[in-house]
RNA sequence: GCCGAAGUGGCGGAAUGGCAUACGCGGUGGUCUCAAAAACCACUGAGGGCAACUUCUUGUGGGUUCGACUCCCACCUUCGGCACCA
């Protein structure tokens, strides 16, 4: 998620000289804007042969000096609009693409075309250079903004997929088309007397070019689009390759639709070749494409291959036409390589009240100047007025914004913008490390050394991309610094998942499944909401919430409660040396199990474990292991594992079991690998994977034993009848496998 | 569209490549009670079988393996986040 927030995108920059629509006469560089070449950024480079026209963000900042005066009204026009546009936050989520022509054009350095220049809001001046050039053949966007402008497409790219679509009207050829087709082994389908072609691949192409040729009648064309683009006449082909070509085929089908007195056609309302392509519905997903193909229609690079095949993704300039495009531009000093992000630094100045304020103070005299050490932290005032003005309220809080210069002491006024609060909580957790430290570094190296890095961020995913996000380059500033030895502000990263509501629905006033913890704390108590909380699920998924669920919860606490306080109704005899072991054996293995989920957050099976043990406690209770030395370590184990989940309750326990306070100080129960060990293990027995038997062994057997013992099994031996053993698996601990071969009677 | 997470009984969910369904909820039967609730005990994935036992089952389809909920490939669905990013 984080990649994706940071997106970086590699390409080039490229340089497009404009034509500027009031030549005056420049004195060079430190004259004016005008000679200013407008710098565009792409990632595909390889397309530029393809570039019929530019577009500028409306901001963009040459856009007065390239206007020319006819058109500066619509452009100030467009322009106001757009920018009202972002104040609704861009409401419109596929919202058609808009733009103005500003009159004045640029030259496409790799071949000299002149092309337009348009400004749109669909280009953003905060991304890259806020100028793009117009692919439309190989950009959706740009397609689509072309298509609706009439700015010509033109094909740079060759597909990948070597589709291609051919659709031909029933009066353009003569019979037998459809069966010189099937001969062929062309792939089409007629719908009263139209003709839609599927082709694979440039033979294929030329195969139809030859059959369509042979039937074409004279006065009519047939159009292949795709991995070809070509127009068939009953005199030639014309291929659209450029933007005369584009012109010259336009102007040519529409004369044809005129002779056949077709003075309706909506094709006779296409501007361009590519409209008129695009009046044909079975055109539209073969007219443009992002592939990463070979080059077409580009000069000396036509041919260069596009992808390549084998290359690591993650290989910087892994496709050899954008490579060799890039490197070329770099060469004659017109573009380069260029890696650009998304990542926009919004932290600081925000127009907003809350958030820390920036501490500079702009001066008449002295310019800006930064508020001495002595005056920080520069506090927000407490009684701003929050106006409906848009705008922050301590530009209007005149008591903060005036204030005098501390270089020269006249009057001047305090910066009013703020930062945003990810600029705090960044890196609070450094301050949080010695808050009241006086010293010339931020906060105490001994003690940074002792708690740094965090071990541990718990919170919600919500704050994956953000908050995280600039935390860590927070942490790579100060590691730059030399105030931190690590790379990353936190060892550990858990993301807590959401509790949602009975109905499993996210908690929402409007559903009305919301669920008030204080009801249950009231009459179930507080430790038996925290447990189940913890037991709904894995922490990380959340769950659902269940008002029966947690009466079970409630239901363990009280069984925990009268197996440790009451005494059983008859009196015990002297335990066995057996009922005893058993006994420490679950304690300790319930031990090794709550303290291994507790390291990985996983309460919910922590919690099923001790359930289990409180199972295996309160049959025990009946039997004479109860008020041995054996049974008071169980019981005070079972209270200090259940301290941090149920802190209330087991703290009670453990002060009437007799316990020192406060159960949580105390130390974690250690576990004795030896108690825990099985004396007796059930070993599985499998034949070909499938579960035939078990049987029960002493937990040191060696492997001959087991192995024998499991062939021993009457149900084993019964599915070995007929059976021909080809190997003998044991898994030391877990399972005996036998694989067979069926065999005799089959 | 892109990124991320997840699909297992009636429900929430459990399982270092080795007994699928632990634990809890719900359900059924029982004990206690005049009765009910609470509490306690037993059973509870589906099909077949009197039973021993057996077949099927972890979103779908393939693959690797003696053995796959778990690993690999393709797909489907749900949820969360971002989205005109050139």
């Amino acid at each position: 998620m984080q990649r994706n927030w940071i997106g970086r995108s590699e390409g080039a920059w490229v340089n497009f000289h404009a034509e500027y629509p009031q030549p005056e006469p420049c004195r060079g560089a430190a004259c004016c804007a005008h000679p200013a070449p407008i710098r565009i950024f792409t990632t595909r480079p390889d397309t530029l042969w393809g570039a019929t026209f530019m577009v500028l963000a409306p901001e963009h900042p040459l856009v007065d000096a390239l206007t020319t005066p006819e058109l500066a009204q619509a452009v100030a026009d467009y322009r106001f609009q757009a920018s009202r546009q972002s104040e609704i936050e861009r409401l419109a989520v596929n919202k058609d693409k808009t733009g103005v022509f500003i009159g004045a054009y640029a030259i496409n350095p790799v071949n000299g075309a002149r092309v337009p220049i348009w400004i749109a809001d669909y280009v953003m001046m905060a991304y890259g250079t806020g100028a793009i050039m117009g692919v439309p053949a190989h950009d959706e966007r740009d397609f689509a903004f072309a298509l609706k402008y009439a700015l010509p497409i033109l094909p740079v790219i060759q597909r990948t997929d070597g589709l291609a679509k051919s659709y031909v009207y029933p009066a353009a050829v003569r019979p037998g088309l459809p069966q010189a087709l099937a001969a062929a082994g062309l792939a089409f389908e007629q719908q009263n007397g139209h003709t839609f072609v599927t082709l694979q691949g440039l033979d294929q192409v030329n195969a139809y070019i030859d059959i369509v040729r042979a039937h074409l009648l004279p006065g009519y064309w047939v159009s292949i689009v795709g991995a070809a683009f070509a127009f068939l006449f009953d005199d030639g082909i014309m291929h659209l390759d450029s933007a005369e070509s584009d012109a010259a085929i336009l102007a040519r089908c529409q004369t044809l639709l005129r002779d056949h007195g077709l003075t309706h056609s909506s094709a006779l309302r296409a501007r361009t070749a590519m409209e008129l392509l695009w009046t044909v519905q079975f055109y539209h997903d073969a007219l443009f494409h992002a592939d990463y193909g070979e080059m077409i229609n580009s000069g000396a690079f036509t041919g260069t291959p596009g992808d390549a095949a084998g290359t690591p993704a993650q290989a910087e300039y892994s496709q050899p036409a954008k490579k060799k495009v890039t490197d070329w531009l770099a060469e004659r000093g017109i573009g380069g390589r260029e890696v650009t992000y998304k990542l926009r630094d919004w932290l600081i100045s925000r127009q907003r009240y809350w958030g820390a304020p920036i501490p500079m103070i702009y001066c008449n005299k002295c310019g800006i100047v930064p508020v001495p050490e002595a005056d920080l932290p520069v506090l927000l005032p407490d009684d701003a007025q929050f106006m409906p003005t848009g705008e922050s309220p301590l530009i209007y809080h005149e008591g903060f914004r005036n204030t005098t210069c501390p270089v020269c002491g006249g009057p001047a006024r305090r910066e009013t913008d703020t930062m945003d609060t990810f600029m705090c909580s960044s890196w609070y957790h450094y301050a949080y490390i010695s808050p009241y430290y006086k010293g010339s570094v931020p906060w105490d190296p001994a003690a940074g050394a002792y708690w740094l890095p965090v071990d541990q961020y718990t919170g919600g995913i919500e704050h994956a991309t953000m908050h995280l996000l600039y935390t860590r380059f927070f942490t790579k500033v100060l590691r730059d610094l030399g105030l931190v030895p690590f790379d990353e502000p936190m060892v550990r990263l858990f993301n807590q998942g959401i509790i949602l509501g009975e109905d499993n629905e996210k908690m929402s006033k409007s559903r009305g499944n919301v669920v008030n913890p204080d009801d249950y704390v009231s009459t179930l108590g507080a430790d038996s909401v925290r447990a189940f909380l913890m037991f709904i699920g894995p922490w990380e998924e959340g769950g659902s919430w269940s008002s029966t669920g947690i009466e079970g919860i409630y239901r363990f606490i009280n069984r925990v409660w009268n197996t440790a306080l009451e005494a059983p109704e008859q009196a015990a005899a002297a335990p066995t040396e057996e009922e005893i072991a058993d006994l420490l054996r679950i304690t300790h293995k319930t031990i090794t199990r709550v303290t291994d989920d507790f390291e990985r957050f996983q309460f919910n099976t922590a919690l099923a474990a001790l359930m289990e043990f409180s199972n295996a406690l309160i049959k025990a209770k009946d039997t004479a292991v109860y008020g041995s030395a054996a049974w008071q370590e169980a019981i005070r184990t079972m209270v200090l594992m259940m301290a941090p989940i149920m802190p209330h309750v087991a703290e009670e326990l453990w002060e009437r079991l007799g316990g020192e306070y406060s159960v949580h100080t105390q130390a974690w129960p250690a576990y004795n690998a030896e108690l825990a060990a099985d004396r007796v293990l059930t070993l599985v027995v499998q034949i070909n994977g499938k579960v035939r038997g078990r049987v029960e062994l002493p937990a040191d057997v060696d492997e001959e034993t087991a192995k024998a013992a499991a062939m021993e099994n009457p149900n084993v031996l019964r599915h070995l009848e007929q059976q021909q053993v080809v190997k003998v698996l044991y898994v030391p601990g877990r399972l005996v496998n036998i694989v067979v071969r069926g065999g005799g009677s089959g």
